[in-house]
DNA sequence: TCTCATAAATGGAACGTTCCAATTTTTCAA
DNA sequence: TTGAAAAATTGGAACGTTCCATTTATGAGA
C-alpha cells in the first residue's frame, strides 16, 4: 500500500527519465530546464507522493528558510496578537515560521532555543521569559544566528529590541489621570524582574513628578501580571490609610482584575475609581466599562520585528537598530467622564 | 571572532583526540563510552560552541523527534489553552513541538502542512481550519505520518479525533435552560460548515425535543464565532415576533458578545435573558455576570491528543481510537436564579 | 606471562539533497 | 552542411550525522 520507503529525488528522476540534477533544478524553479522537461518531472512528483527533504537540502546549502518565534506566554492574548502580526509578515515573504511557547519558564526556554538552533533556524524572534539569565543567548550569538527581542529587553545584551515606548505610555497615563483631577495615584501589578516594569513605572512617576506629585506619594504595588494579580493589588491598595482614587495598571489583564475587585468592594470603575490599562488588547474596547488603555499597536510591532529579522538574514548581519514603537492613549469609559473638560469623545 | 564555519562532530573529535564515532556515541548518551572519555568529549563540545545538526542526523536515522501542532486560531484563548495542554505533555516526553497558526485559512494550512512534512515531523496534531477540503490531508496519510485531529473532525476522514462530547454539551445546556423555566429558546452563532456546529446544535435540539419543545420552534441563528458574531445574533434574535428568553451560544466568545448586546438592549443577562456558553474558557468565571458554560476540560483534551500521537509514533501505526471527552455544565450567574414558576417573563 | 572474553573505540558507507564542472543537445549564422 | 555558441542536461563530490562491522584496549584467570 503506502510505499513505506519514501520516494527520493532519484526515484522521481528514474520515473521521469531524467537525472537527479534535473529534478533538483525543477524543484528549485530554475529556468535552466526546458518547460516540457519540467512538466514531465512535475508529473512524476505528483504521482509519487514524494516529499521534499528539507533537512537533506539544508545540509548542502547553508541556509534553512525556517524562522523560529519563541514566545513567553501564548495564552496571553497580547502575545498571541503579536505573534499573529509576525506571522503575517513571514507569510508574505513566503516562509513558514515555527512558534514555540516557553510559558515564562527560563529552563523551558533553554530547551526550546537549543532545539530551534539544532533545527537550523536562519533567524529567531524571542519574547524572553521572565527571569531569563543574561547569558541564555550566548550560544545563539556565538552561532551567529540573527535574533531580535520582542517587547522585553535583557539587561546587558546587545541584541536588538522591538518594543513599544513604555516610558511614554506611563507618562501619558499619568497625565490623563491627573487631568481627570486625580491626585492620589497608584501603579498596580508587575514586578521589578521585568524591564518593561521599570520603563512603564518610570514614565508614570515622571508624569506625576512633573505635575507636582512626588514619587514617594505614589502607591506602587507589585503583583502577578494577570487578572488575579490585579485583584490582589487593588485589595492592598484600598487597605492603606489614604487610598488612591485612580491607577495605571501594568497591563490590561491586571486592569481587568482591578475592575473586578472594585466591584467586590462596591466601587464602580470609572465612577468611583479610575483605571488605565496598558497594551490595549482587543478585549479592552468590549469590556464593561470599556477600558481606557495605552495602545501599543501590537500586530504592528510584530510585523516590525519580523521585518527586522528578515533584513538581518538577508544582509547576513547580526546587528540592527532597536525599534521603539509609538504609543497612544485610548480614552474609553474606565476613568469616567471628564472632570475637567478636555473635549474627549463620550 | 565567531568561527564563521561552524564546528562539526569532526572538529570536536579532533579537539578531544577521539574519533567522530565516539563523539556521536557521547552525544547520544551511549554507555559504551568510558566516562573519562565522555567527559573529554563534553568538555570539547562546551568549549567550541558546537551545535548539533539535527537535519544531518535525521538524514541517517529515520525518525525526527519533532512534532507539529497546527492550530486554526491561536488568538482564540480556547485553542491557546488547548495548545498549552499539548505542550505540557510533549515537554514531559522531552520533545519540543513546533506550533504553526493557520488563521482559519485552508490555503495557509496547506502551506503549513507542506512545510512541516518537508521538515520531517514524526507526528502531527491538527485543529483543521474551517472549510478544509476533504483531501487536504491525503499527502500526509500517503506519507504515513501519524496525525490526529483536535476538536474538529473532517467529513469523510479516517483520521482519529480528540474532541469533547459536543452533543451531550448541547443536551445539558437545553436541559438547564428548560429547568430554569425557559420555553422559547435559541441557538446562537456558528455555521453549518463546522462539524462542531452540527454536534452542539443537534444535542441542543434533542434536549428540547425530549422536553416537548419541537425543533421547529427553536430559533437557530448562524453567525461568526466571536464576540461580534454574538452581538449580531442577539440583535436578530430579538427582532423576531416572539423573541426567545434564553440561548445556548456556539462558544463562549459568542456568549460574551450576546451579553454585551443584551445590555445595549437594556436587558440584563441572567435576569432578563439566560445565556449559556460553550468551552468554559478561563475568562468565563471572571466575567460579570459570570458565564454559565459547558466545560470541556480544554487542557485535558490537549494532553489527550498529545498522548495519542506519541503512542501512534511509538507503535508505528497511523490509526487510533477517537476520544470523546466528557463535558460538564458549570452553573454560574448568566442564567439567573432558578425560576420556579413557568410564566413568561414580564 | 599469556589467553581470551569483554569493553571501548573506530573507519567507512550510507542518508537525500545541491552545486560545480563537464558533457550533450539544440540553435543558427555562415 | 558545418561549426561554434548557447541552451539543456548530467555525474560526482560534498554536507554532518548514524550505524555496522571491525579493530584495539583492558583485565581476569591460568
Amino acid at each position: 500500500m503506502s510505499s513505506r520507503d519514501k520516494a527520493t529525488i532519484l526515484d522521481i528522476a528514474r520515473e521521469a527519465g531524467v537525472s537527479k540534477s534535473t529534478v533538483s533544478l525543477v524543484l528549485q524553479g530554475s529556468d535552466l530546464i526546458r518547460p516540457e522537461t519540467a512538466a514531465k518531472v512535475r508529473k512524476a512528483i505528483a504521482e509519487s507522493g514524494y516529499v521534499y527533504n528539507r533537512g537533506a537540502a539544508n545540509l548542502r546549502r547553508a541556509q534553512s528558510n525556517v524562522i523560529g518565534m519563541v514566545i513567553n506566554d501564548l495564552t496571553n492574548p497580547f502575545y498571541a496578537e503579536m505573534a499573529v502580526g509576525m506571522e503575517r509578515t513571514f507569510q508574505s515573504a513566503g516562509i513558514v515560521p515555527f512558534i514555540a511557547n516557553t510559558a515564562e519558564n527560563p529552563v523551558r526556554q533553554d530547551q526550546v532555543l537549543k532545539s530551534m538552533l539544532e533545527q537550523g533556524v536562519s533567524g529567531l524572534i524571542v519574547a524572553p521569559a521572565r527571569g531569563t539569565s543574561p547569558d541564555a543567548f550566548k550560544r545563539i550569538e556565538l552561532a551567529g544566528v540573527p535574533i531580535v527581542f520582542a517587547m522585553r529587553r535583557l539587561a546587558e545584551s546587545r541584541i536588538p529590541v522591538v518594543a513599544p515606548d513604555n516610558h511614554r505610555g506611563g507618562l501619558l497615563a499619568a497625565q490623563h489621570l491627573i487631568a481627570k483631577g486625580h491626585r492620589r495615584l497608584a501603579f498596580l501589578g508587575g514586578n521589578a524582574g521585568l524591564s518593561v516594569y521599570h520603563e512603564r513605572l518610570g514614565g508614570f512617576l515622571e508624569g506625576c513628578a512633573v505635575a507636582g506629585i512626588p514619587e514617594t506619594s505614589v502607591l506602587v504595588i507589585e503583583g502577578d501580571t494577570n487578572r488575579r494579580g490585579g485583584m490582589a493589588c487593588l485589595d492592598t491598595a484600598l487597605a492603606v490609610a489614604e487610598p488612591p482614587t485612580g491607577a495605571l495598571c501594568f497591563n490590561d489583564a491586571v486592569a481587568f482584575g482591578t475592575m473586578l475587585a472594585l466591584r467586590k468592594h462596591h466601587l464602580e470603575p470609572g465612577a468611583d475609581f479610575a483605571v488605565v490599562g496598558f497594551d490595549d488588547v482587543a478585549e479592552a474596547q468590549h469590556y464593561v466599562p470599556a477600558l481606557t488603555s495605552i495602545s501599543v499597536d501590537t500586530p504592528g510591532l510584530g510585523e516590525r520585528a519580523a521585518h527586522a529579522v528578515l533584513k538581518m538574514i538577508q544582509t547576513r548581519t547580526t546587528r540592527a537598530e532597536d525599534h521603539i514603537g509609538s504609543v497612544t492613549l485610548m480614552v474609553r469609559e474606565s476613568c469616567g467622564p471628564n472632570r475637567i473638560d478636555l473635549g474627549e469623545r463620550p
